[in-house]
DNA sequence: ATGGTGGACAATCCA
């Protein structure tokens, strides 16, 4: 496997983000990013952008909601949009190979509120991921699953879990296929390597005035890892500066490094 | 504080 680091990142649109987004990837120079909510269709996509400063890309979006995109340096082959969903028209999976990784790459639905339709949806997008996973992959091969999951696994990824217990993003029936999803054979890789650590978030929510600074948080992006690929991962950490500059979107880069 | 902010897109929907 090829060394360095891969990202993830929520980006509430790539078009509005895209300056940041060039800044960071010139500064940081990952291997590669898995990118969500890019709100754009194919042919608006920026790929000249990142191509500029050396960033191959695959995606596929929507008008307005939605879309996923992976950045590369090294050429992406065997693209795929044919996942979980696949009978859905939301533009939320997209997976490729890079060398000897396979990428898979997720925005699950956000899910509005426990008890309505948006809700059942999201749950039934998670068990068709699990179904995906244990139809499609392997435990042992070297297999990368990153993006948005809109779910707070336990207490500490949350800034008030007894406020917050119950809700959309941090209610039980989410948490359990996400705890089947990892049982399948993925490794949350940023908690395996600061297990017990609080304040790891990823997310801010935009309505809360001052949030980040507050560090009202929640942790619902996430890079696993099959037991080889987490094998090679030296470090985890989350990269919240663009927070303190111009136009940051309401998630950080979480970024993973490997041998 | 029954609001608040931000993005897309063109009146609201989504997060």
């Amino acid at each position: 496997m090829e060394s360095g680091k891969w990202a993830t990142y929520n980006a509430n649109s790539i078009r509005a983000r895209l300056p940041l987004m060039v800044e960071w990837l010139k500064r940081e120079r990952p291997r590669g990013v898995f990118v969500q909510e890019t709100k754009v269709q194919d042919k608006d996509f920026p790929s000249a952008a990142f191509e500029e400063i050396g960033y191959r890309s695959v995606f596929r979006g929507q008008k307005a909601y939605n879309g996923v995109a992976i950045l590369s340096e090294e050429p992406l082959t065997d693209v795929s949009f044919d996942g979980p969903g696949k009978d859905m028209t939301d533009a939320r999976f997209i997976s490729a190979r890079a060398g000897d990784l396979r990428l898979i790459n997720v925005y699950v639905p956000q899910g509005f509120s426990p008890g309505t339709e948006k809700f059942q949806y999201k749950l039934g997008w998670m068990r068709a991921l699990l179904s995906f996973l244990k139809n499609h992959c392997m435990p042992d091969e070297f297999l990368l699953v990153g993006g948005d999951f809109n779910v707070a696994l336990e207490p500490m990824d949350v800034y008030d879990p007894e406020g917050l217990r119950g809700q959309v993003g941090f209610h039980p029936e989410e948490q359990a296929i996400m705890k089947q999803i990892l049982e399948w054979g993925l490794v949350d890789i940023l908690r395996m390597h600061h297990p017990g650590e609080r304040d790891l978030y990823t997310f801010w929510d935009y309505r809360i005035p001052n949030g980040f600074k507050r560090r009202m948080g929640w942790r619902i992006d996430y890079l696993l890892a099959t037991r080889p690929v987490f094998e090679k991962t030296t470090g985890c950490w989350i990269d919240d500066k663009s927070r303190t500059l111009a136009q940051p979107s309401d998630h950080a880069f979480l970024i993973a490094a490997m041998l």
